[in-house]
DNA sequence: CGGAACGTTGAAAGCTATCAACACCGGTGG
DNA sequence: CCACCGGTGTTGATAGCTTTCAACGTTCCG
């Protein structure tokens, strides 16, 4: 029999764990990993950490869902990204400065992997591939915010909106025949501040793209219907 | 005496030596730098890497002015990014699916180090500080471009080409008396792309901010001045 | 000179911000 | 059970801004 107990790496049951950025560490890391490992689950509306706060580690959604927002100074805020589960969140402060430079909070009743700050240095000096890991979603942020800025600088709102529908839709909706039913797990607020603009206009993009033929909203309640033009779609296109 | 020639560090010499992303490497790889180490001088115009083009390596800018653009299949394009000297280029592509998902071209004749795509691999395989320096500019990387989007977000056209101008003549601009003169290094066009507005609104924006005085704009001769009211400032701010 | 690329100007249409008012919802307390 | 309240979301009116299209001016180069 082994000596020591033999300890299974703590991400090892994971759905996300071939692409963990813990994956390929050495045998004794696995142990320093297992002992440190935290996991934690978030009610919605909770916070993760603060903007401006220290950095505590590197973490890893593993159920739900996590907003990443930046308060201005002016009182208003951006929503900068949602994070799903087998995302990591918390490397851009773990990398650089210390300090968090968003807030992360929960949209949705949530799970977290945390690996603390000084055990994630220490499996960092050991294991030089969990830098190419971290770089990797490095890599994977500037992509989606260079998209962003071109799609920002592209696309008109109403565009937008409909791409961010149709987004959530692919993570948070059921088929339903030949429509596609969610609740949306963001509050009116939260999506003019993902899409940069005033709670006013929102409320009339959601209305002109209804008017389209595409989307019904109603509060919470999202249906999309590709192909069902309600009010007869224009007779060019 | 030496036996073999004892040979410098390529980027010793160079004013961004300290950050360079090559700075802290083993003797040999000093070596094998020094050989696969290529200077290369572009003129105005001339593009250092295409979008779509295989990385063929890690570009740290030296001397001149880079623009990092992305076009879009509707034949429009948006301007991502400004690189000065010091800074580093294609690390995205390097470290990612080795695409280059933007084209590079100099606004001034420029000089770029190159250290060859395979050299770079190699180099990082011997020396995982590399890794560590490139993680710090895909950190800097991703906060320029939140930073980017808060602005887009937050700020109005005129403010934020006000802030582009400032940061210009931050870098080109020399003081003359109590102003600032500079010749743009950029079109209007690549203007005008940098903002994400049309050319035709960014020839109003300018002219607007030439009412509000700070600033005068003749083809590419900009005058600022920010202790000049030619015509009288609001009276109450 | 002619032409092409670049930049500016004008006019009309569409979109967004802002302010104010109102509707809706959930919870608390009488 | 109902009134009240705060938070959230919607609607309306207006002013300001951007886009679009078309025309014109500028500059540079063959």
């Amino acid at each position: 029999m082994q000596s020591a107990a033999k300890i299974d790496h703590p991400c090892s049951k994971c759905a996300f764990y071939t692409d963990s950025v813990w994956h390929p560490v050495d045998t004794g890391s696995i142990k320093s990993l297992a002992h440190n490992f935290v996991r934690r689950d978030l009610n919605e509306g909770e916070a993760l950490f603060e903007q401006g706060a220290d950095n505590r580690g590197v973490f890893c959604i593993s159920r739900g869902l996590i907003a990443l927002r930046t308060h201005h100074a002016e009182g208003n805020s951006t929503l900068l990204r949602l994070a799903y589960p087998g995302e990591v969140v918390g490397f851009r402060s773990f990398l650089g400065d210390g300090q968090h430079q968003t807030e992360a909070r929960a949209l949705m009743p949530s799970r977290v992997c945390t690996v603390p700050h000084s055990a994630s240095k220490s499996l960092l000096r050991d294991n030089p591939a969990i830098l190419g890991q971290l770089a990797a979603r490095c890599v994977k942020e500037i992509d989606r915010t260079h998209a962003r800025i071109c799609s920002a600088a592209t696309k008109t709102y109403k565009v937008q909106l409909a791409d961010l529908l149709k987004t959530l839709l692919d993570h948070h909706g059921t088929q339903v025949g030949n429509e596609k039913l969610m609740r949306l797990p963001l509050s009116r607020t939260d999506l003019s501040d993902l899409l940069g603009v005033q709670p006013e206009t929102l409320s009339r993009l959601i209305k002109r793209l209804e008017k389209d033929g595409d989307f019904r909203v109603k509060g919470r309640h999202v249906t999309y219907n590709a192909s069902a033009p309600k009010s007869a779609r224009s007779a060019v296109s």
